[in-house]
DNA sequence: TTCATGCTTCGATGATAGCCGAAGCATTGT
DNA sequence: ACAATGCTTCGGCTATCATCGAAGCATGAA
């Protein structure tokens, strides 16, 4: 049956990531779902028999997409009937609640502080969001000279934009990427404020009690 | 997840159950699922706190029926994905291949023969269907005439509809109902073909050897 | 009251399926 | 050719959850 493929939270984390319409490779999704790739090979093979994805071969990479428009219009009503029973849950996911609260995507932050992180940003105008696009606001470009000596000339990249925003699978909701994004979490590392978790491989992030302290201090929101 | 609660196969029964509209009690959605009242309860709270079904208190019943005809409709969509991707599956429900094969659906034939009956009819034009309408042509009179000596005056009812499509959750393809459906299968008892299973609720209709052969030859499509 | 029916809660069991480590192909790069 | 990367397959472990027996509450009937 088609529901028990979207029931999965793993499958479920991997279909909201395609949303979006564009294809991902099956490591990245893997990623968004915080499982191991051998775990994600097996989900998306199951996705696939059951027609909600499709394959693109590309070289090494496999590039998965939903099937069809039909598909991410159940997948809307199904989040739209979630939403309706207040069902914003934070369920299983990975069992590392480590990994929820801060880990690495890519080379950002994510997890529940990347996403206070992104709230507290435009809470205070200090970005502007509309959809996938984040812009500084000149407001924004102070605060990042002043406390984390971060320029703009500093973030200018060729291909890649400054701001962007990434769908947080543990969370649902936006955190920051792009070169903004990144130059932050290294400014947090070379702060000693965090650092990526010692065993090889693990994306959890380990704040220090100052760094904590620190980040509480410019991007918290009171409550905790 | 509200995705997990239609992937599993016994609640997924129950809500093709509550799909015409109409309220039914626990037990008899028990009944539809092929499972024991209490696997059915616990089944319905969670579906009640899923927000996907609604009770009614109405003396010692509890009927339960869609809360929206939003939820219908996403559950229809669910249903045309697993239709599109081939899966039109016969997955566990309920264990016993006989339920499967022939049962008691109200007072009418169901499971893979009452499937197989309306599916002949039709494709001798002894019906005609449209969605859930089903009306009985000239031809259809006069073969339920010579066979099964049923005439038409026998089945009108101030209420009830003569003929009906009523989906089959074990084949999730219609079989026929209304006081046709219930007619033939009176008949069918009258004329020692089947009988109701001895053991006492059970819904398994076992079928004759001549009543099979009989059966066959006025219903069979020659590939069973 | 006493009994029967419909439904729910509790507790224990068992099977399904997600998960990861290790190893195996395939493709690309050097 | 060799190594590295991306992905898949296989095997075993574990947790989750559906399932049912037994018992407990209700409601309605006698």
């Amino acid at each position: 049956m088609v529901a028990s493929l979207v029931g999965d939270p793993a499958r479920a984390n991997m279909l909201t990531a395609l949303m979006n319409g564009r294809a991902l490779t099956a490591s990245e999704l893997a990623q968004e779902a915080g499982i191991t790739p051998q775990t994600a090979s097996s989900h998306l093979a199951k996705l696939e028999a059951g027609g909600l994805v499709e394959p693109e071969k590309q070289g090494r990479h496999r590039y998965y997409r939903l099937t069809d428009p039909d598909v991410a219009g159940v997948l809307e009503g199904l989040a739209g009937l979630a939403a309706r029973a207040g069902h914003m849950r934070v369920r299983t996911g990975p069992k590392d609640p480590a990994l929820r609260r801060a880990r690495i995507c890519y080379d950002h932050l994510a997890g529940d502080l990347g996403v206070q992180m992104l709230d507290s940003l435009r809470e205070r105008r200090l970005v502007k969001q509309k959809k996938q696009e984040i812009e500084l606001t000149p407001e924004g470009e102070r605060f990042l000279a002043k406390h984390l000596q971060i320029s703009p000339d500093m973030l200018t990249h060729p291909r890649r934009p400054v701001c962007k925003a990434c769908l947080d699978w543990s969370e649902r909701r936006h955190h920051l990427a792009g070169t903004l994004g990144a130059a932050m979490m290294k400014r947090f590392t070379e702060l000693k404020w965090a650092a990526r978790d010692a065993t090889p491989g693990s994306r959890v992030v380990n704040f220090t009690r100052t760094g904590e302290k620190q980040f509480a201090a410019l991007f918290g929101n009171g409550h905790d």
